[in-house]
DNA sequence: ATTATCTATAGATCTATAGATAATGC
DNA sequence: ATTATCTATAGATCTATAGATAATGC
């Protein structure tokens, strides 16, 4: 499935804004405003949604590729799903990895934003990082997107994905800060923080690979065969791979114990 | 990209032997004998290989999948790369999913394997656990097809990786048995042992998400750009992963250095 | 006039088969 | 006769555009 360049190289009308951002209120909210006058020619499907066709065409790719995977989604199956013919598509996003590309921004600024509240906020470096993988590996669980189906996929069109990596680069980097903050302390073993920033956050999205929560659409075989897998909550999973990442770069492990209480001690206030 | 089932239900011919045992010799080396007399029709393109042509297609196959991901490759391109029209590639492999199951089975056994060896050879669990995660990294590392790309191609096919899933739930039971066994010899904390195992292997494969070897072919941009990763050997990064992960299920993690010291020395023996 | 849809369609692949053919083996 | 190739081709998609059209907004 080779790329194959556009017959025509550009189309002379104006598209949309391809930014979520803009059709946001100011406080970030989901856009409420009750019944949204729509210009345009009327849609064939009746429209069951209440939201605007941008978030709505993004709310059913998300769900579509979290069941079945990015690349075997097509854009007329997404385009059904809205309530769309397959063309209408393409005057919202002209290809698919734009739509990818707007889900994924979540998946980074989330645990992004946490780890700077988290630096902000003070305590040990060894208490910030639980914490901070604990969420993670939440983030990363409820999330629709296969982190390395993602990562494949961008390979292939750097420039719609820039975004993602630099962002991913930014959250590699305070994750790496951390833990040389860990390291500076005494409380971590000598360990380079940088290699060890990506193996953290590799492994935070390996959950993925035997873990889905909820149990529906695509799981993988092990953990659909196997009840232990399947009786967990994402919040235990997360602090299993917490004491599992943390544990294994203190110093003095039996820290762990001490060290858990405060985090989750530490989830009152902040 | 949904499937599409097959226009006709079943081709009368009968077709070679889809499995390459029968290809290798006793010894399991790779077929040397010399220049073998090649009977059918001769090949347009000139034969450059010396391999036997299922040997080959999985050969280029395998360098394909590496380089650009199994969704990206047509039957087209394996068939180019290998010498082949399009069409006879299918005299040997029906669909492109049982060229994959096959260069796939090495990944669970060679571990599976070592596991066994490592169970049978003795010694303390932790020590075997190091051992394990070393060696299972290495494989990984230098294994062409990415392993989540597998797990979610297998999921379309069930039937063409049904064996890939039996040998992997092997692996993760033995390996289940090794931290069950810490566990109960006190070295480790007190995990579930089977989850646990979950996220060992999950996390050694996780290592193919930001690291690979010789830096040809699809690299992680976090990894491209930087020089850390890039910087270290396969062996490294092994050990690295080996410490974390047992360093992590340690109840006195004290005992590391030791470990690895144990773990260092018994591979003058096994 | 602007906006958001629709219908129609040209390419571009890719898969998987049928059937012919050119070697070797016996 | 057997084997391993070849040529040719029918479907099956999927992408991305052009151009028409049916609403609302002013």
């Amino acid at each position: 499935m080779a790329r194959r360049p556009p017959r025509e190289m550009m189309k002379t009308e104006i598209p949309p804004a391809q930014s979520a951002e803009g059709s946001q209120s100011a406080d970030g909210s989901q856009k409420a405003e009750g019944s949204p006058r729509r210009t345009g020619r009327p849609r064939k499907a009746p429209q069951r949604s209440e939201l605007a066709p941008r978030e709505q065409i993004l709310e059913v790719a998300g769900r579509l590729f979290a069941e079945r995977g990015v690349v075997d989604v097509s854009m007329l199956e997404i385009a059904q799903a809205a309530g769309l013919r397959q063309s209408s598509l393409y005057y919202w996003f002209r290809r698919k990895e734009l739509i990818v590309a707007e889900i994924l921004q979540q998946v980074n600024r989330l645990p992004l934003s946490y780890a700077r509240r988290l630096e902000a906020s003070g305590g040990a470096a060894d208490v910030q990082l639980w914490r901070f993988v604990r969420f993670d590996v939440e983030t990363v669980c409820g999330f629709p997107l296969e982190i390395t189906e993602i990562h494949r996929l961008s390979e292939r069109d750097p420039e719609a994905f820039a975004t993602y990596w630099a962002e991913r680069r930014a959250l590699t980097e305070a994750v790496a800060a951390m833990i040389g903050r860990g390291v500076g302390e005494g409380t971590f073993r000598e360990v380079d923080a940088y290699l060890c920033a990506l193996t953290v956050l590799a492994q935070d999205e390996s959950v993925q690979n035997w873990y889905r929560p909820g149990g529906a659409g695509r799981i993988h075989p092990l953990a659909v065969s196997d009840p232990v897998a399947l009786g967990y909550r994402p919040e235990q999973i997360a602090e299993l791979v917490a004491d599992q990442t943390v544990g294994g770069l203190l110093a003095r492990p039996s820290r762990l114990a001490a060290l858990r209480q405060m985090a989750v001690a530490a989830d009152g206030e902040g």
